[in-house]
DNA sequence: CTTGACACCTAGTGAAACTAGGCTTAGTGA
DNA sequence: TCACTAAGCCTAGTTTCACTAGGTGTCAAG
């Protein structure tokens, strides 16, 4: 995942593929690509994580898959949401939404640092220290 | 973590714990209840996940702990922000900027599924079909 | 025929949060 | 005084999930 370091992706995967599919239905390359492009490039992620994606939809019924041909004579395992992966993505964004609205009033509250009295350090006379 | 499934935290507990600590110095139980009120109550991590993060932090130079004695006689390890973890706040806050971005633009497309073109499957007759 | 791009697949690996305990200490109630 | 609870801290082992590292097949162009 280019641009992005550690595991900053994890847990949201699924959501971000389904969603890639929301529009229209593609094949794993044009998924990868939707992605990429949707996020402005800052998500580039590598086949290895989204076709074991893809084929994890598939199994939970989220996704259905079919064999098609390309106009240029490719055969393309061509993805699609099912009703019910679009409730599944509807709760997905759902609980992003959540998420990130509890991670952005964590790191919001940092400058202040008023307001908040209780849960701080009490600094009287340094005790015995460490073990 | 209550009411939050997976692993949607991964990579952004660092910041998280930084941000905790960012108004002011706390010891652990602190810590996890700074996070858990600003999250209201998202976040209501284990200890298991905030010690060991707290002495990595540490170990990064992002932090420095003493030990104090709380009024109550209590012995208490207290963390406090360093310049250089001040300084990694600020980058995962930038970090957390453009993921959370990102993320709301792939979720976002979703529901028109216009203007896109490219990328999307070929629906011509089935051909041979899969292997 | 060779090469590169498209298209798909997957076992193994590693990182990071969490589980599952465990220990210590001060306060409270019986 | 004793037992229990909450505060406070610690950590080895486990689980989860994205990524690495390859690998195969097909089609078009040179």
């Amino acid at each position: 995942m280019l641009g992005m370091e550690g595991d900053l992706l994890k847990g949201h995967l699924d959501a971000i593929v389904l969603a890639a599919l929301a529009g229209e239905a593609a094949h794993g390359y044009a998924v990868i690509e939707a992605i990429r492009r949707r996020s402005g490039g800052v998500f580039n992620l590598p086949e290895g994580t989204v076709y074991p994606a893809l084929h994890r939809l598939e199994k939970a019924g989220a996704v259905n898959s079919d064999w098609t041909t390309a106009p240029s004579g490719r055969r393309r395992r061509v993805y699609t949401l099912t009703p019910q992966g679009r409730a599944a993505l509807d709760r997905h964004r759902d609980v992003w939404r959540a998420f990130a609205e509890a991670v952005e009033r964590v790191m919001a509250d940092a400058g202040d640092g008023g307001g908040n009295g209780g849960g701080v350090a009490d600094q009287p006379p340094p005790a015995a220290g460490a073990p």
